[in-house]
DNA sequence: AACGTTGCCGATAACGATTGCATAAAAAAA
DNA sequence: TTTTTTTATGCAATCGTTATCGGCAACGTT
């Protein structure tokens, strides 16, 4: 482990460290011809600063750390390359940890940035948390959090996500017009600010289209898909309903997937049988059997939009910032699992 | 920011800092009673030992670096948990970071990581790698390096990929049987070591039953499917060839649904006019349409396995070492996609 | 009574970088 | 020539932690 350390550009220079950290930075009052043997040795020598010991010294280490559910998620992992894209051009480095939905890994994960000193935290919370007490706390410590996607009600400070109520109300409407008045929806657990949103959009659309509310069409999976036998019981008493849906719009990647994977497997015909939208940025939706009809969301501008609030976080001075939450347009994209068959 | 520190705790208690630092060790030469007070303080005060200073002092940090190209890649996001879930039992955090198929990326996130002194990393190569240098300087300077899936030949140390030859071995075995004989293959950068041994399963395949092999059947994406237009030309190629192919056996997730959008956005159909099998992961295969044959490899496995060996590298004397190269079974999933129609 | 042992604890020096303050030498002003 | 100012550099503290070394009682042994 040969690295090299300002000490050693000092002892080879014969100067001492303070005169070659200033030589290093600039500083005007170093004598120029010093300052380009400084240079030039540092450079000869491949030196760079050690960035744990400014991270030490500094409090801070230019990097953002970013808290989501699971990375095995488009949605998820197209938000994080806009984090990047943004983050990387302001000089920040960003961390990635997964939650598993599990809110003991979100807590364990977040303490973990906290003390890596990240300058900021951008998190989509996992569908346990309905404690934030861990985030509450580090925000009064001074660490910028911002939240996305999934973001929590009564808690100030930057938030984006997508206009969920619009999305669900639309992707509804569509089922609606298409002519399916059995629609079931098919959600992520229940205190998820997606889930209400989406929900209410849904019930807007049924409400103004003349269609009661059936509360048993509506299933929550506490565990957002992670655990399958959960998804397989909610899909299952949909399909064995007395009055059988004819259609699902369902929340999420995984939600999605699996029920049309069980849907099948019951032998059922999508969409003559039960048609199904999805809330969901699969890449692979036009091909799928049928092809899906989805409400997609702009996952890389929230990711970006996510980060550019956060770095003004932490660069401006506190005093003058007015918290905001943004909300982006969903698209609705119509294939053949949504289509009224003649 | 009131975090506490251990002289916060020597100065509450009247002790020295190297006191309640040994006490928090339980060091056999404090005084019960001592330590007793010093740990029931900490744990009142929430103390948590600062994570940098130690990196700073000890030269590393418990953590260790996943380069991979793309998370949004289900073979690599599986890998990932597999890693998190050895690293996590054994006391060290994953810090991951993508190359995007970027030699430039892979050079900067390396140094990064090194940098901020994680104990050792894990890597599969980008699409752009042949240079291995910045690898092999980092090794000489004691980071221990474990490959993954794209591992490098001429590079001593441990190595964890799938039997790259046998799964393409098997799947265009399977290609023959079911009565294909034009089979094209679509593949990888040429100079990745999944892209050489699937070739060389591939080619065996064909020899093995009489079949010539036909060079323009064979094309490489250099930017592993990142440009959708290298896809696109690549495809067409096949499509438009004077002796279309009457099968495809593809590399890699983009690969595949590229080609089936393609072939499909072509008017041709899946499997009459051209079968297709896959060596990807996609979890949505058996939803795809037509339900998608694939070489699947053990993801998980793969990660746990490279963590098993980095650890081993990290913590045992150097001395005591033999590299080895595992390689993992594949498992290949036949379904519709393959099925020469009647 | 002199010496060695133990038990318990503190001061200090690292780790790598930055920075306020001091200071030497050189240049400018008196 | 003397004083003041400027220029260029070094010293030492700091960030949080631990390892090394050493100190000082209290006790036991001869």
């Amino acid at each position: 482990m040969e690295v090299i350390t300002i000490k050693d550009i000092a002892k080879a220079l014969n100067l001492s460290t303070s005169t070659v950290s200033r030589a290093l930075r600039g500083s005007y009052e170093i004598n120029p011809e010093t300052k380009r043997l400084v240079m030039e040795y540092a450079e000869r020598m491949n030196y760079r600063p050690n960035p744990i010991a400014l991270s030490l010294k500094e409090n801070r280490s230019r990097s953002i750390g970013v808290i989501i559910p699971e990375i095995a998620n488009n949605f998820f992992s197209q938000a994080i390359n806009g984090v990047e894209s943004i983050a990387y051009n302001r000089g920040y480095h960003v961390v990635i940890s997964q939650n598993h939905e599990s809110y003991e890994r979100e807590l364990v994960n977040t303490q973990y940035l906290a003390q890596r000193r990240v300058d900021g935290l951008i998190v989509s919370l996992s569908g346990e948390s309905n404690d934030l007490e861990h985030f509450k706390e580090l925000q009064t410590k001074g660490m910028p959090i911002v939240f996305f996607d999934r973001v929590p009600q009564d808690y100030i400070t930057h938030k984006v996500s997508a206009d969920n109520f619009v999305g669900a109300y639309e992707a509804t409407a569509h089922l609606i017009q298409q002519g399916f008045r059995r629609i079931a929806h098919l959600t992520s657990p229940s205190w998820l600010s997606i889930t209400y949103e989406r929900l209410e959009g849904y019930k807007k659309a049924l409400q103004n289209h003349g269609i009661p509310i059936e509360e048993s069409y509506i299933k929550y999976c506490s565990h957002g898909g992670m655990i399958p036998e959960e998804v397989e019981k909610a899909v299952l008493e949909l399909i064995h309903h007395p009055e059988r849906p004819d259609a699902i719009f369902s929340a999420g990647d995984r939600l999605t997937t699996s029920s049309m994977s069980l849907i099948k497997r019951e032998g059922l015909r999508i969409p003559e049988d039960i048609a199904i939208v999805g809330f969901t940025n699969l890449i692979s939706a036009h091909l799928l059997n049928p092809a899906l009809s989805a409400v997609t969301q702009p996952a890389y501008e929230m990711g970006q939009l996510a980060t550019e609030f956060l770095i003004d976080l932490i660069e401006r001075p506190k005093s003058t910032i007015r918290f905001e939450t943004k909300r982006l347009e969903t698209k609705l994209v119509i294939r053949q699992s949504s289509l009224k068959p003649a």
